[in-house]
DNA sequence: TAGAATACCGACCAGTCGGTATGTTATCAA
DNA sequence: TTGATAACATACCGACTGGTCGGTATTCTA
């Protein structure tokens, strides 16, 4: 069902997913993406019913994909740190705009109706927190990592990552490699220095 | 010149400190803030120029307080860890509301104008990270700390520290000493299990 | 090639929002 | 007492926004 093979509405999917990843759901107007699709608005609602249902398309398409993409460092044999880095890999090579997106949902959450919500939260808990929380799990169990609260820690690590694609972040670390120490180095080894 | 001695003001600055904390700088309207602040928005309007000044005014107070707060943490002797620990508790003995309030800089700072965006991020960052990240180069300094970007640790730190006040971090750590060893210990020892 | 379904257009609507114009009342110094 | 000013209230404006609707162009199908 959630297959778009339209033209036009895969198109409106790219122009709004721009558009909201720049400014909060409320200051994206309906206009601003009919125009710049180059459609009229009349065929912006001939394809969503809803801005609402608009946003909750372009969100779900995204965090299907990332939760297949994501999915493979979960399945992957290996230590948790080493699976950690293959997630983060997949994460950091994705293009600057996927890899923004998932900061909108905390941004626009309180913004959508209760119903949308929930749902929203429920497909980003599965595309990301859950599969960086399983693997902190079976880290735990296996006695790499000492215990901890893995569904806390793992939002703390998503956040962890977001930050380095932030514009500071980018400009410290260069690459993605240098990305991935950061991140990995700092939660498992922490910044204390070595006794 | 930030004191606002009269009561209808300050009344106004609280009810909007509520309103802005729960929804989004676009969703919260003036009409919002004048009915919940008893007043009419003619009255609104004669104590702040603009919707935008009214935010501003309202952000302005609530980081030069903490600034002051935080700076204690900064300025006392001790190691970096302490410092840390006494700046995470002063923030976590804050108000439910005045805790929340610095996150709203990342959520609404693409809906103000560029200038009053430059102001509010240059305020945030004195009031927060600037001091956080003052501790850390101290204590890269002294060797306690192995070297990293004080930049942007520091505000990896705000993240990890927020994450304790989420839902689910106020139900995992349940009073601020929990959250405290949570954030300190995995900043500095990481998760990795003791060899 | 008829005709049905789909895609699209653009004018329009009802409601909302930030802001203003203008009037009324409380305060207080001279 | 007066009169100036601050502190409100009320009514209103105009731009904007999500959404609708009647109608048209295009494509598909029998």
């Amino acid at each position: 069902m959630a297959n778009t093979p339209h033209p036009t509405a895969e198109r409106i999917h790219q122009v709004a997913r721009r558009l909201f990843v720049k400014r909060s759901y409320s200051d994206v107007t309906m206009d601003d993406i009919a125009v710049k699709a180059q459609i009229t608005k009349g065929a912006l609602y001939h394809h969503f019913k809803s801005k609402e249902a608009l946003y909750l398309a372009m969100m779900e398409a995204d965090l299907s994909e990332k939760q297949v993409l994501f999915n493979k460092a979960v399945t992957t044999r290996g230590s948790a740190q080493q699976r950690l880095e293959i997630l983060t890999r997949t994460f950091l090579d994705l293009s600057v705009e996927k890899k923004r997106i998932s900061g909108l949902i905390r941004r626009d959450i309180n913004t959508i109706s209760l119903k949308a919500r929930t749902r929203l939260l429920q497909m980003y808990q599965e595309a990301l927190p859950s599969q960086v929380q399983s693997i902190i799990e079976e880290g735990i169990a296996e006695g790499e990592i000492r215990p901890v609260d893995a569904r806390l820690l793992s939002f703390s690590f998503i956040s962890l990552v977001e930050h380095t694609i932030s514009q500071h972040g980018t400009r410290t670390l260069k690459d993605n490699d240098e990305k991935i120490q950061f991140v990995i180095g700092l939660l498992f080894n922490g910044i204390a220095a070595k006794k």
